[in-house]
DNA sequence: ACCAAAACAGAATGAACATTCTGTTATTTT
DNA sequence: AAAATAACAGAATGTTCATTCTGTTTTGGT
């Protein structure tokens, strides 16, 4: 390497992340990124290989961040029923009140590559059931603290939130108000008790 | 009129809400609609306006449709738990099981073009109360046959019914199984009893 | 039978886009 | 400092697309 890069790989992908969640594969071109990271097409390319593949990092590492940011707490020993609340609460608040439209960038590629891209699919599907498993996991941890009956099958509904979780994405996209959402997720949240 | 149409435009919108709800607006092109239709492009800008255009129009027919085909049910007298586990059964079977790939365009609209297109935001808002308020209604005639608790808020489990619905369309999109989405239903309904 | 207008098929236009190419610049190694 | 090469900016290429235009064909009214 001779002329050292004058990007840094990582927060180019962070902002791709942002333009696609927001925008979706096919409404955001490469010129948009170039644009947004201040990346020039010789450095993306160079680094990222095509869109296509840009895309399925970004959204890896969308997925990656998500987990950090939000499944990993219920993981954790003494998870509560208010973790997952927070989590649907933040989301709530990133799709409902930003203005930049932020969206679900597993949203995106459901409806656009993956029916067509299997390797994305199963990468989206990977995802989806990683999340899917850090609710039940969290569920169970709320189970042993009394806060949800002791009937109930984590596992289903695990896979209930993450499906609640898209709705409410769906709904925050289409301009309903932070109550609607809210109310979505007491309701959910309080059928799982007794 | 001189020379006579010879396409109905009632069925070149029907191929056209296909087509768009399959691959949303962004991925199907006016050629792909010239090909399935087989209109030319006359026909279908003299008809229907331009692509946005005609893209409100199909859904408005998607949304009219839903309404007849499903949510019609719910407005009758003595509608039950069946009849609202029949619409998502239907729906489960569309977006799974179909080669085609059949999609749900209000989520197409809703990640699309609703967030730049307030026009298009508010009749897609108007759809999805109508489509909440469906259920809300059918839940009422569900507590008079004592299917569902007396103390069930309606108006807000006909919005988690709609949230339901989006989220499940998600999960089949990304290739989940019909049994996956059923066990959703099901344990959805089922916080509703008692 | 004829005319005018409407419908048609497909070519043309101009813009947007993904990707590659070209010539230039910066930086490490010698 | 010179050489070599990787990174850069942006021009070039070829494709796809929405929309308009052109020349042709059909058909209702005369």
């Amino acid at each position: 390497m001779v002329r050292t890069r004058t990007f840094d790989p990582s927060t180019a992908l962070t902002t791709a992340v942002d333009l696609f969640s927001s925008k979706g594969y096919a409404r955001t071109s490469m010129e948009d990124i170039v644009q947004a990271t201040g990346v020039s097409r010789y450095g993306l390319y160079g680094t990222f290989g095509t869109k296509r593949e840009l895309f399925e990092q970004a959204l890896e590492r969308y997925a990656e961040g998500m987990g950090k940011q939000s499944f990993l707490r219920l993981l954790e020993p003494g998870a509560s029923l208010n973790h997952i609340r927070t989590i649907f609460e933040e989301r709530a608040a990133d799709m409902c009140c930003s203005e930049e439209h932020k969206g679900c960038l597993f949203i995106h590629t459901a409806m656009g590559l993956a029916p067509q891209d299997d390797e994305l699919r199963a990468a989206l599907q990977k995802f989806m059931k990683r999340m899917s498993k850090a609710f039940a996991v969290g569920l169970e941890s709320a189970k042993e603290l009394g806060e949800v009956r002791a009937s109930l099958d984590v596992a289903a509904a695990g896979d209930l939130l993450m499906s609640t979780m898209f709705g409410l994405a769906i709904l925050g996209r289409a301009g309903f108000t932070h109550e609607a959402l809210s109310r979505v997720v007491d309701n959910t949240l309080a059928s799982f008790k007794d």
